[in-house]
DNA sequence: CCTAAACAGGATGTCAATGTCCTGTTTCGG
DNA sequence: CCGAAACAGGACATTGACATCCTGTTTAGG
C-alpha cells in the first residue's frame, strides 16, 4: 500500500523530529531506523529537494529538519517521496466520465482522499506527543533492568 | 496506491457483474475494459483462484461470478488480487512494540483499515445502483448537446 | 470424431523500485 | 593548507509488477 521508500522517509523525519533541531548524521538515523545506509542516503535527498530537510557536508555536518516540526505533517513526507496519486479523471478515458468519476472510481478516489486527509492533519509534534506507550523507532525501557 | 492488477481486476469484475449471470469471453472483457487481453487472462486465473470467478473452456465458454454481485465487495476483489496488508507488529521489529504499535504506524495501519472498512461496505450491486451519471466502465450516450 | 472456440500456462521481455558500491566533492578544524 | 568527516551521485545488481507471445488442453457442437 505505502512504498518502502514512504516509510523509510517517515522513520527518518520522525528520529530527525525526536532529536530537533540537533543534525544527525545518515549513518546515525539509518542505525536507529534500522534502514539501509547507502539507500537512506537517496531517500534524504528527495526529501531535500522538497525542502524538508537541509544536508550539511563536511564535519560537523548532517541532517536536519527544514521547518517545525509543528508544521510537518505525515501527508508532506509521503508527497515529497511517493505522491498520493487521486483519481482526477477516468482511467478508462471514457470522456463523459471526465471529472464526474463513476461510482468505482468515485469509491476509489474517496479512499484515498481519506488517507490524504487523514495524514494531513497529523503534524510530526503530534506523533510524538501521543499517549503511546510505544515511542516511535525506540525500544521501550524494560521495567525490571537498566 | 492501489496496483495496476486491482484496477483491472475491478474493472473485470464490474463489467462480469453488469452481465451477470451471463458468461463473458476473455476478450470481450479485455476490449470493454480496456486491459490487454494476455494480461487480464492472467489476472482472471488469480480471481478463480480465490473462487471469485468460475473459467470455462470451449466454445460457449467464457467468464462468470462464482457468486452473487449482492455478496460480493470490493474487498474481495481487493483482497484475491493484492491483499492489503496491515500493520500488525512493529516493522523496525521493536520486541516492545510487538502488537502495540507507536503512533506512527498506529497512523498508518488506521489508513489502511479505514479503506478495508469502506471497501468492505461496498458491494458490485451497490456500485451499480449508485445513482451516478457516469456508469462504470460505459460511456455515456452523447445527448445531443453538452 | 473432428474442429473451431476458448481458456491454460510456460517462456520471455521491459521497467521501475529497491538496494549496494565506489569514487568525487565539500567543509570544518587544526 | 591539509586531511578527515560527511554528503553527492553515478554505476550497477536484484527483484517483482506488468505485459506479450506462443503452444497446449479442454469443450461444445456439427
Amino acid at each position: 500500500m505505502f512504498s518502502q521508500t514512504v516509510e523509510y522517509a517517515l522513520r527518518a523525519i520522525v528520529h530527525l523530529a525526536q532529536h530537533s533541531p540537533d543534525p544527525q548524521k545518515t549513518s546515525e538515523i539509518a542505525a536507529a531506523t534500522k534502514v539501509p545506509t547507502a539507500y537512506l542516503s537517496k531517500v534524504l535527498q528527495g526529501l531535500r529537494a522538497k525542502e524538508l530537510v537541509c544536508l550539511q557536508r563536511g564535519i560537523g555536518g548532517g541532517v536536519s529538519l527544514a521547518k517545525s516540526p509543528d508544521d510537518l505533517t505525515i501527508l508532506d513526507v509521503v508527497n515529497a517521496v511517493d505522491p498520493i496519486r487521486r483519481i482526477t479523471t477516468c482511467p478508462l478515458e471514457l470522456s463523459s466520465h471526465g471529472v464526474r468519476l463513476c461510482s468505482l472510481h468515485r469509491r476509489m478516489d474517496n479512499a484515498m482522499l481519506a488517507i490524504e486527509d487523514a495524514f494531513r492533519s497529523t503534524t510530526l509534534t503530534e506523533l510524538l506527543q501521543d499517549p503511546n506507550p510505544s515511542v516511535p523507532l525506540c525500544e521501550e525501557a524494560t521495567p525490571g533492568a537498566r
